[in-house]
DNA sequence: TCAAAAAACTGATATAGAACATATTTCTCA
DNA sequence: TGAGAAATATGTTCTATATCAGTTTTTTGA
């Protein structure tokens, strides 16, 4: 049924769509698979390409197949029974999408929306649930991704029970700094466009609550703000205000 | 290094502790397993008993393989900095724990401790590793298990963002009905041994806060009490108050 | 390029629920 | 069996943060 495809049967893709020349290759739950393998997963999928604001899936429809992706942050949310938006995760570059609803054959229990232009490739659902069958490395790697997601699900669990808001925005930052930041002479820059409404809604808490809370940051010196953007100017502070205790 | 082990090789086994014999058998990641991989895997593991209390193990100790709880019902605790807990989840017969620390390589990142008499089996890392590698439909159960447990934790946390406790406490009511359910003439009765205050810690709330609203459930006629067991009484009223969504 | 919309910010007020105090009931084990 | 310790229950106070209201700044797209 998934014979690898050659000679005539081979579809065309373009170069820069082939897994091998993707940019997050060597990063996600395929970092292990051989060129030979990559070829084969390349043409099995197709690569879309998502503008800011634009969903990839929405929480109650039917998953069909994974979404994995080339680059591009996007964000992942729920909505709740009053239409009120919470965001569980970000993902990013690597990442693989929509692979919950697909093992456990439920509906969408999220929407995932691009924060930014984003180049996704998807992956019919036959095929990806054969590779994992075939390929240990695979099935690995996504029980690795699935672990450390719900390690950070538990940690941010924790941290709504047990902190305040403004120790939770403390830690917010330090984690998207983990997993965004860039080194600019300031400091650390937080390389992902997010709203004060979206950040607010990943900790639990009002915008204004939030904005405040980064006013009094801005004020003490461990952040800055170009434009929209933040820059952590103080992380060891930041880190202590955290209260972090894993 | 993992051949069946038979004639003298084979390790005596007491048969209510071979995994033929689980009460569990056939729920957990191994229910597709056949008889010959059931005894070696009874082969490599050894049974042990918990009293309420216990800990199976500790937040940042080094994991060495994995549990797979025969019977009983466990807690799963996070320790916030300043000592204060949160219970994450609660394990019942047929569930797996510490996978996720064993997966990833980390020490665990949370405390599981046993809420009642409790029996369970632990399986070396190695061969647990092993199993996953050769047997497809263990890791895809791994990865069953993790994604609905990932779908929960989501759900927690939208919960704790969108709604008061009266509704997360509604909404816990009925999660531990679909869990711990049993039938007896008032209603539906809820067969696992909390707290007051381990309830609170696992919607994010001060006990006398879920003190209180236990009682106006009681008062409304929603639920009663049996001693410190609650039956439902009216999961339809329930389930309104609980605002769900999904 | 500019007008309208969206986002960011600031201040004032209200309130859900934490925290404290204390009484009562229920367990526990000596 | 009964004394001490937990756990449950209830009333009171206090505060963190939501909510509302309004202004300023930034973004957008026509």
């Amino acid at each position: 049924m998934f014979l690898p495809l050659c000679g005539d049967n081979m579809r065309k893709i373009k170069e820069a769509d082939k897994c091998q020349s993707c940019p997050s290759k060597g990063k996600g739950i395929f970092c292990e698979l051989e060129n030979n393998d990559l070829d084969d997963l390349s043409q099995h999928k197709v690569t879309n390409t998502y503008k800011k604001g634009q969903t990839l899936f929405v929480q109650g429809n039917h998953p069909f197949g994974l979404y994995c992706i080339n680059s591009g942050n996007i964000k992942v949310t729920k909505t709740g029974a009053d239409g009120k938006e919470t965001i569980v995760r970000v993902a990013q570059g690597g990442d693989v999408l929509g692979h919950r609803s697909l093992f456990t054959n439920d509906f969408y229990t999220a929407t995932a929306t691009a924060l930014e232009d984003t180049k996704v490739c998807f992956i019919d659902k036959k095929y990806i649930l054969k590779l994992i069958e075939d390929k240990p490395s695979v099935s690995l790697h996504v029980i690795n991704k699935l672990s450390r997601d719900m390690g950070a699900a538990e940690n941010k669990l924790t941290s709504l029970h047990q902190k305040n808001v403004r120790e939770r925005l403390a830690e917010l930052l330090l984690l998207l700094e983990q997993t965004h930041g860039e080194d600019v002479e300031e400091g650390r820059k937080l390389n992902i466009k997010l709203t004060r409404e979206e950040m607010a809604t990943m900790i639990g808490t009002a915008n204004e609550t939030l904005i405040r809370f980064i006013s009094e940051f801005k004020d003490e010196g461990l952040i800055e703000q170009k434009g929209k953007t933040i820059i952590l100017t103080n992380k060891e502070k930041l880190a202590d205000w955290a209260n972090l205790a894993y």
